[in-house]
DNA sequence: CCTTCACCTTACGTTCACGTAAAGTTTGAG
DNA sequence: CTCAAACTTTACGTGAACGTAAGGTGAAGG
């Protein structure tokens, strides 16, 4: 009963809008990694970070429309980078691996933004097209606001 | 061998980056129109817009992440659009009629702009994180250009 | 007319992403 | 300690979106 670090798979699933299902599918094809240690039959357990974690794979899925394989490798990446971040904050690395690190980081984002900023550009795209259309349509409309002469027989 | 009106399956699904199959499953489930009183067994027969449309089908499928079935509402609504479309060349409609027209096609518009707008700024607001974090690294890479004081001890 | 593709229909198979049911176990409240 | 609720694993089921195989035409070149 505290606030925070104490979640249940329904609990999370309620949160993130999903259901316990999913989630231990998830973890089964290792999209969410399997709490360490956790003596087979106990309940899974989840702290707030792992809930954030999980929004984010739904929220990447769904954007990026890609299927759960395609997703593992993008969140690998995404792993990979925390492993960097994680090397980084001890400052005792030598400057030539400190370097090595953020190159590779670097890497892994400009994969993903390529990705995003593709998609994106394709989507604002649809976007202006149908903007377009609309304002083709609503002109027309005005016109039949303007000019109301002609025949007012209706039938 | 006329250069156009005579395209088969084949041709249309190399045109396009699919297959027959899907095509065919396609106009099975009502997303493609069934060319009208073809005698069972013959060829399908494509034009050059029914590839044009194939295509928008796909962009919409890749781009809005929906199910055939929800692609086949929205798609409903284009057809609305094309006929009412059709309607409004005839300029013997009555301006009554001609303005329920328009105002239908304005709706069914909005309901896809709704739609893509908002992916659109989802999908913005994630480009945005990830060039967020981009520049936080490569400033951490210049960082590391600016300041190659210390040990250049390589292990 | 003949051949040879490419196509036709029918129908069963497959993969992905979960849903659902069964039988037993763990938790937290009382 | 008790007990219901929520969880556990295992395993089979399901809908969507096609793939694939079989057996049989249609079409276009020679």
């Amino acid at each position: 009963m505290s606030e925070t670090g104490a979640l249940r798979i329904g609990d999370v699933a309620r949160l993130v809008g999903t259901t316990p299902r999913t989630i231990r599918y998830y973890e089964e094809i290792g999209l969410l990694p399997e709490a360490t240690a956790r003596p087979s039959g106990q309940h899974r357990s989840y702290s707030e970070a792992e809930v954030e974690r999980l929004r984010e794979v739904m929220r990447l899925k769904s954007l990026l429309g890609v299927s759960l394989e395609e997703l593992k490798t993008l969140l690998s990446a995404e792993e990979a980078r925390a492993v960097v971040r994680a090397q980084l904050r001890r400052d005792d690395v030598h400057p030539e691996r400190r370097r090595a690190l953020l190159t590779e980081a670097l890497g892994h984002i400009d994969r993903q933004l390529e990705l995003v900023e593709h998609r994106a550009g394709e989507l604002a795209k649809l976007e202006q097209e149908l903007s377009e259309t609309r304002k083709r349509v609503r002109g027309k409309l005005r016109e039949l606001d303007k000019a109301p002469a002609e025949a007012f027989t209706t039938t």
